[in-house]
DNA sequence: CGCACAATTGACAGCGCTATCATATCTGAT
DNA sequence: ATCAGATATGATAGCGCTGTCAATTGTGCG
């Protein structure tokens, strides 16, 4: 078993200096034709692997950047990521995902430790932050884009939409196409699925309607078959005339349940989802939802990130609204379009 | 706009030496409480945030686990990965997560980037590489697990389950069924994919009721709408009594486009998923599939790396197969419970 | 009181690479 | 032939931390 290969050992082989060894596989057109086939050779026969600790620590530049998600569990995130990735892989920067399992304190870890890496910037979804977590990003003097919701304050640049509202239009789509007793379902609270809740409360309250009794969640992960469990709480009260649930998959399972207990769908109830996954289009009925563009949210980020490091830093204090759309189908009938944000 | 914050400004502010703000830090009940104090304090005024890069050059430890998958775009890999997070974090070591893109080229360059930053074991999707990955990941004398297919040859340590067996019992069982002319249905032809695919067409074979005519494809990423698509290819030569898709998305697009061109599910045609994805038993009419065990097979992986991490090398040359299960619903019907593998 | 021993703290060197500046070599125009 | 200017290679030092071993202090016991 040999010891670890180092720069050096390529260099001897060589015969040349590490460094030049250092410029030819960073560089490899700085360095003569022969100069670089001797040093590939080397390395092959030696199977060297550069030490990117070392590079890191030398150069003080990682190529690295840090994003945070509240979960790798759910497709909304895989989708983003996979956005994030196509961008920067190809420019030469490396992504370092970590997973705040919606819990700001972790968060604030995630940020540590992403800083500790000295990530040349931070994508993180959602705009709430704890006080530290926020101190720490500013004075990073990284990029910092926050995504998925609007912000107030950003800390640098902020991509998403506004869920509020979403939540909002969503709901009085419905009470526009004249369903009186809207209910709502929701697992997780999680910042975004509160302010879409917040938006349908707003709506049911300037149109008169609101009723706690409408109102049905349970504090689980977002599931299939949680949303049929939730709905199942109707059962008690009573089932209303519509159902504007927190997402999609929410939405799929109280479809399901509706029509286990024998209400039909959109006949007897109404259902309509959020963030428009693959399968809303091919359940039967066809789901309603809200779309929303992961993907573009992903990759705009991802250049906004690009943009501010090649300019150095930009003071970019921008947000950028990428709205969201109703999508129309079985389970909603007779609803209007109403314009993005 | 100060200049960066190292462990030596920590260190003279706490007026100790440096080395020691290092083990207050990794270690802090190994120093005195008065000390751990003035030292907390220091950090916290000037915002100190320790150098990864350095550490891990200076102790020539990472701390970190490489995972290589092939996209993260897919549900499968996200309960995978998550059961990789939830064993790893806990224990301090990182998770870095490289995305091959369903390419050995791309997976080489994975694994040479995971190499360079030193990671201490390397937990693969797949077990077919190209020579040279091969040949790094031996060399490297870290522990390598193989996951989601039996591998001839393990590198290390390998868990997964017979794709080829699962695709010949899924098709098996549909025969024994009483169907004569199965179909299959497959998007992208990744590893796994084509293992299952020479399942069923060995199955097919051993029945006598192989055809061309029942194979479709088309060359791209697995979706439902893709499922709709392929299964249309069947109005030309006649669709099969039943058809075996590559995986649950395929299977519903399938199911969806059947309905859609009024054959009935499953009285004119059975159709059998793969995975058994949330969705499956939400559909309608709900979906069988063969259920295999993504975040047990992480679960398992990281634990086992874990193993040889504490041991030292142990040279675990072990196969575990954690094999699938037929989980039969309304899509097949009268179809018999066949043995996991 | 002196000593062995443990518990704390510190000095020093070096991990493997790259930034920086210096040197050597090669153009081609005068 | 000569020299400015480009081009190609090398020498040196240091990035910020930790492993190793040494030095200091405190403790209990004969």
């Amino acid at each position: 078993m040999s010891r670890k290969i180092t720069l050096d050992d390529v260099a001897k082989l060589a015969r040349v200096s590490p460094i030049t060894v250092s410029r030819a596989l960073r560089n490899p057109q700085i360095v003569s034709e022969e100069l670089r086939l001797r040093i590939d050779n080397a390395v092959k026969k030696l199977g060297y692997v550069p030490n990117i600790a070392a590079s890191r620590l030398a150069s003080a530049r990682s190529h690295a950047i840090g994003v945070i998600v509240p979960t790798l569990y759910n497709v909304i995130f895989s989708e983003y990521l996979q956005a994030l990735h196509e961008v920067f892989l190809p420019v030469g920067f490396q992504v370092v995902v970590v997973n705040s399992r919606y819990s700001l304190e972790e968060e604030e870890n995630a940020v540590r430790t992403l800083l500790g890496q000295r990530v040349e910037a931070i994508i993180v979804v959602g705009v709430n932050h704890t006080d530290l977590t926020r101190r720490l990003l500013q004075q990073s003097r990284i990029p910092v884009i926050e995504t998925f919701q609007l912000a107030q304050e950003p800390i640098g640049i902020n991509i998403g939409l506004d869920q509020v509202r979403a939540g909002y239009d969503a709901t009085s789509s419905l009470i526009k196409a004249g369903y009186r007793r809207v209910g709502f379902l929701m697992g997780n609270r999680d910042e975004r699925a509160t302010e879409r809740r917040r938006g349908y409360e707003r709506a049911m309250e300037d149109a008169g309607l609101a009723s706690p009794s409408l109102m049905k969640s349970q504090q689980q992960s977002s599931s299939i078959a949680l949303g049929a469990r939730v709905m199942a709480q109707f059962k008690q009260d009573g089932f209303p005339e519509a159902v504007f649930c927190i997402d999609d998959n929410l939405a799929l399972g109280a479809m399901q349940e509706c029509m286990r207990l024998g209400l039909r769908v959109p006949d007897d109830i109404a259902i309509l989802g959020f963030h428009d996954l693959e399968f809303a289009a091919f359940a039967s009925p066809t789901l309603s939802s809200i779309a929303t563009h992961r993907y573009e949210m992903g990759k705009i980020a991802a250049e906004q990130a690009l943009r501010l490091l090649n300019r150095g830093a930009g003071t970019g204090q921008d947000v950028i609204d990428i709205g969201y759309e109703l999508v129309c189908r079985q389970s909603t009938p007779d609803m209007s379009i109403a314009g993005p944000g």
